[in-house]
DNA sequence: GCCGTTTTCGGCCCGACTGTTTTCAGTCG
């Protein structure tokens, strides 16, 4: 069983127990040990399994869940969830995601009106039934039946460049406001999350206050959340991201920065610290606990100088050991967008690009790259208008007529070649051997078995042509999970045959994701990351690879095309 | 249910806002 299920299983049983009202301090347990599963680096079911090893050696394990994993392997369930599972069904914890309801609520509705789904609940706040339970009233019924709205719409998720954007507007637009001196987004954003459920701008200056006012009459904002004296939320563009807008006074700048930024496994983590060391730490800054003095709250760097640790870098910031290696002085060096030289994956009007090669390379140098790769689709995507044998060599002499305009940069000659049903190559391999740069890529019978899917993509990996393999597990962020495979295995031959895999630094993808990145890593693979551009303006998606990357914790030498183009082509396999 | 530089027992992160109440529980981040 993956990590992940597991996980899973922690979680959804910790989300009941919550809901049954059991001591929080035990679901917290769950949850962390769900976290502690979810980033172990092998696969925890593989060392339940195996009587030499000891999941108690997991932080987070100890001995209690390490019998409930005991019992996950051998009958995919265990003894407490079942008892949750016969109290409350399992789909009142989706009403944990609409606004307002908390466990206590949903136990309360459940009790008095047998509520367990969101259709339940809105069938009863339609009926004015919902103001009728203790400590509820019409306004919650009101608050209710809108977010089970927006709920239903977007799932309350949206993707990063998305909200990258609304918060670069929005952050100009109130930094015009007299008074403000800074205005940052901080939250998950800032940590650089593949998806974002709402954005945090934090405001600074000399009398920041008015930038609320602004914010309100913000042209594209939809609906008002909430306003108080020093934060206002509202849901802005018809998308309705929710974003949160806060004023702060700049001698507590940086512990709001800090504060903001999270993660909340990060945060209690970094609170609990303080805490050992005498000290209480807050939005607000970081005081000490027996005079309440005032020690760091300017800066987020003397925040963590104060607590002994070197300043985390936000795509860490997650509880997953970043903070121990801050206190040892170990924290990597991290991979940095100004140090990626080349992009190695974009499409052409050839196929399915909207710009011509020298286009492509044109905006590769602005971008200030030494080299990019072209690397259209291959035959297989008919739909794409992907390129038979005879087209991509004629494409490739095309390319290398078209480099002699750049003498300041490197074209390779590449293809994106489909990695058909039985892991065979889309083109012939004396086609491949002319190309500088093959990546490979699933586009098509996705619904394989993981078994047929492992194969196939071993097959490819094992094809000496294979440099790349692109987009490893296929999913579309909010729209499709990947497909299924046995990851360890294929990772452990990508290594073992120097194929690189590719971060696919679209918005829509960020494929492989961070989580996968690190156990890919521990396998001893490498990676490159592409844009898979189809247009000049994605080649700009590049910094959501490098976010990507450093919440894996890659640094410089784990990424291919930090290399100089020489340096580039000699990491790339031979046929031998 | 976990964990240990004071501890194998007794702790376990912090504050604002909201709506409902008149002193605060629940939710949220």
């Amino acid at each position: 069983m993956e990590n992940a299920e597991i996980a899973r299983l922690f979680y959804e049983t910790a989300d009941l127990m919550e809901i049954a009202g059991e001591d929080s301090f035990r679901i917290r347990s769950y949850r962390n040990g769900a976290t502690a599963i979810e980033s172990h680096p092998e696969r925890v079911s593989d060392m339940v399994q195996d009587a030499s090893r000891d999941v108690t050696t997991i932080q987070g394990i100890g001995k209690g869940l390490a019998a409930v994993l005991k019992e996950i392997v051998e009958r995919g369930s265990f003894a407490r969830r079942d008892e949750m599972l016969a109290r409350y069904p399992p789909t009142a914890l989706e009403l944990l995601k609409i606004q307002g309801l908390g466990p206590k609520s949903i136990a309360l509705l459940y009790q008095h009106y047998r509520v367990s789904t969101i259709d339940d609940l809105e069938r009863i706040c339609r009926e004015g039934k919902l103001r009728l339970l203790p400590r509820m009233g019409e306004k919650l019924e009101q608050k209710v039946l809108r977010s089970i709205e927006s709920y239903r719409r977007s799932a309350s998720r949206f993707l990063i460049n998305f909200a990258d954007r609304v918060a670069s507007e929005l952050a100009a637009y109130l930094a015009e406001t007299p008074g403000v001196e800074r205005v940052t987004p901080a939250g998950s954003l800032r940590r650089g999350k593949e998806t974002i459920g709402d954005v945090d701008l934090l405001v600074t200056g000399p009398a920041p206050a008015p930038a609320l006012e602004r914010f309100a009459a913000f042209p594209r904002v939809k609906e008002i959340l909430a306003r108080g004296g020093n934060k206002t939320s509202a849901s802005i563009g018809h998308e309705g991201l929710q974003v949160d807008v806060r004023v702060l006074d700049r001698s507590s700048y940086g512990s709001a920065m800090q504060y903001f930024t999270g993660s909340k496994d990060h945060n209690v983590a970094l609170r609990q610290r303080a805490l050992r060391l005498g000290f209480t730490l807050s939005e607000y800054g970081l005081f000490r606990v027996d005079d309440q003095s005032k020690v760091a709250g300017e800066t987020e760097e003397e925040i963590y100088d104060r607590l002994g640790l070197a300043w985390i870098p936000p795509e860490l910031r997650e509880n997953l050991g970043e903070i121990e290696a801050a206190a040892e002085g170990r924290l990597p060096e991290l991979v940095r967008l100004d140090q990626i030289r080349g992009d190695l994956h974009m499409h052409t009007v050839e196929t399915d690009g909207r710009y011509s090669i020298a286009e492509m390379a044109e905006a590769a140098r602005a971008a200030g790259y030494q080299y990019l790769a072209i690397t259209d689709h291959s035959k297989a995507l008919a739909m794409a208008n992907g390129l038979d044998e005879t087209r991509l060599l004629a494409q490739v002499a095309e390319i290398r007529r078209v480099a002699g305009d750049f003498p300041d940069l490197t074209i390779f000659a590449g293809v994106e070649c489909d990695i058909r049903q039985d892991g065979a190559m889309d083109l012939a391999d004396d086609a491949l051997a002319q190309l500088d740069v093959v990546i490979a890529s699933v586009h098509s019978y996705l619904n394989q078995e993981p078994a047929q899917m492992t194969d196939r993509l071993l097959r490819a990996i094992e094809n000496p042509h294979v440099d790349i393999l692109g987009h490893p597990t296929g999913r579309l962020l909010l729209r499709r999970d990947g497909y299924p495979f046995d990851f360890e295995r294929v990772a452990a031959a990508a290594a073992r045959h120097s194929v690189h895999f590719e971060i696919n630094a679209s918005p829509e993808r960020l494929d492989l994701g961070s989580q996968l990145l690190r156990m890919a890593r521990a396998q001893g693979a490498r990676f490159v990351i592409s844009t898979d551009a189809h247009h000049i303006k994605h080649l700009d998606n590049m910094k959501y690879g490098v976010w990507t990357a450093r919440r894996a914790w890659l640094g410089p030498a784990d990424i291919v095309n930090t290399l100089d183009p020489e340096g580039f082509r000699g990491a790339l396999r031979k046929p031998s």
